[in-house]
DNA sequence: TCTGGGGTCCTAGGACCC
DNA sequence: TCTGGGGTCCTAGGACCC
């Protein structure tokens, strides 16, 4: 038996708490670059804004109806998300955090009134750390999520399902007539793991709603779509496939990748961008543990404008695993320099970290080391050790490689924020001032 | 006339998630 | 003027092995 605890439109949910005065207005969070819509209001999807929707294209919207849209503030979010993922983990014994918003929690072993229980969890999530959500419960993730999705649906739209599914929805002890009728209720594209492709393929087929996918043959799916929708198909039919996750590995790969403020053609500026985006890369690298062999860069033009596209990519080989800012800092300006060609408005770049291995289990060369030769990477490491605890404790971009440039808001290829709210909760001069 | 069978590993691309 | 960022898993096909 699992539980799925998901924020209410979460983004807008933290910013709320802060400023209690956009309740009941209609508000979007916007992606980095202030390009769209990434969070909604309740108010804003009943304006019509959909996900992902392009800022100038509603931005008219601000004039004719009140929408407040707001640059985001990952650092609030993911100070939120902590707290709120603290209080959801009191529902059962394990839980897996599944995105900045969602966990899903095992429920083996809870004994008593399982609503009763959830109930209070919500309560306690929305009192203490001021972010509304919802709690499905079911016997798969799978279902969980469902249950989930309409706990928000039921809570949004009353009279879309029975008002006792509201907020927190047990699928597990609704009569099987019931059942049914609520996934009869619910389009099949509503399902986790059908995106827009399957969807439309199952819509050909005919099969439009929850229980028409759930009554499909499992061995059909598998030849037709594959065993990743065979599962999903099992798991709709309370078949539990897809195991709680409550220790996840490190990553398999670490990106960073950003969209510029204004196109870039030139090579220096993009220079400077992926040897930061390789700093920061390499920091998260160190924060799990990991060494990579191999950096990708990559950089493209934008699609949605008229002119020359062009979008290329280099794999650096490293000489050896490493973590080390300097050295993949250095790696992403060259394969910058190697893949570069002047003529094109470039609006994107990144470097992704692929090949990550272990930091315990470096491989040393054959004969080539001496101690002598360790010595400089031992004070390498040191190096980087005293980097991360210095931007740690002031901030980060305190201290980077000289190669991305004079750190600030001002450089060519910054990003765009013009809404950006302070960092209540992880910047002592942010911190809200209570008078009495 | 006519040329095996079984396996692994790697990669690129596609689909999905939030 | 203007369209996000960071991940995962699966599959097919090719290279290679004995």
């Amino acid at each position: 038996m699992y539980a799925l605890v998901d924020g209410n439109n979460f983004y807008v949910s933290c910013e709320r708490v802060f400023r209690p005065s956009l309740n009941g207005r209609p508000v979007v969070v916007l992606s980095n670059n202030d390009g769209c819509a990434i969070a909604r209001s309740n108010e804003a999807k009943d304006l019509g804004i959909k996900m992902a929707a392009p800022w100038f294209g509603i931005k008219h919207l601000e004039q004719e109806a009140g929408l407040v849209a707001l640059s985001a503030n990952f650092t609030l979010y993911g100070d939120m998300s902590d707290r709120m993922m603290s209080l959801a983990a009191g529902l059962g014994p394990t839980q897996e955090i599944y995105s900045i918003d969602e966990s899903f929690i095992g429920l083996q072993g809870v004994r008593g009134d399982l609503m009763k229980r959830a109930r209070t969890v919500r309560e306690r999530i929305l009192q203490w750390v001021g972010i509304p959500c919802c709690i499905g419960i079911a016997q798969t993730k799978t279902l969980a999520k469902l249950a989930n999705h309409i706990a928000k649906t039921a809570e949004r739209k009353p009279g879309s399902y029975p008002s006792e599914l509201t907020q927190v929805c047990n699928l597990a002890t609704l009569p099987a007539q019931d059942l049914e009728d609520v996934l009869r209720a619910t389009e099949v594209g509503a399902v986790w793991g059908v995106g827009p492709r399957i969807d439309k393929q199952l819509q050909e087929e005919g099969v439009r709603t929850v229980l028409d996918l759930a009554r499909l043959d499992p061995a059909t799916i598998r030849r037709r779509w594959g065993v990743t929708l065979e599962r999903t198909v099992r798991e709709l039919q309370g078949q539990a496939c897809i195991e709680l996750d409550d220790a996840p590995g490190p990553k398999q790969q670490i990106a960073c990748t950003r969209s510029f403020g204004k196109p870039m053609h030139e090579l220096a500026p993009l220079i400077e961008a992926v040897s930061e985006f390789a700093g920061r890369a390499a920091e998260k690298l160190r924060s799990q543990k990991s060494l990579a062999t191999e950096l990708l860069v990559f950089m493209h033009t934008s699609p949605y404008r008229p002119g020359p596209q062009l979008s290329r990519s280099v794999v650096v080989p490293l000489r050896r695993p490493t973590d080390d800012t300097l050295a993949l800092a250095q790696a992403a300006a060259d394969g910058m320099r190697y893949m570069y060609v002047p003529g094109y408005r470039f609006i994107k770049a990144g470097v992704i970290l692929v090949d990550l291995q272990s930091a315990d289990v470096l491989q040393r060369e054959l004969d080539l080391e001496t101690p002598a030769e360790d010595e400089p990477k031992r004070n390498r490491s040191q190096l980087m050790g005293a980097m991360d605890a210095i931007n740690g404790r002031y901030g980060k971009g305190t201290v980077h490689a000289a190669s991305t440039g004079k750190v600030g808001p001002k450089r060519v290829w910054g990003m765009k924020q013009e809404r950006r709210t302070p960092q209540y909760t992880t910047r002592l001069e942010d911190v809200p001032v209570a008078r009495a």
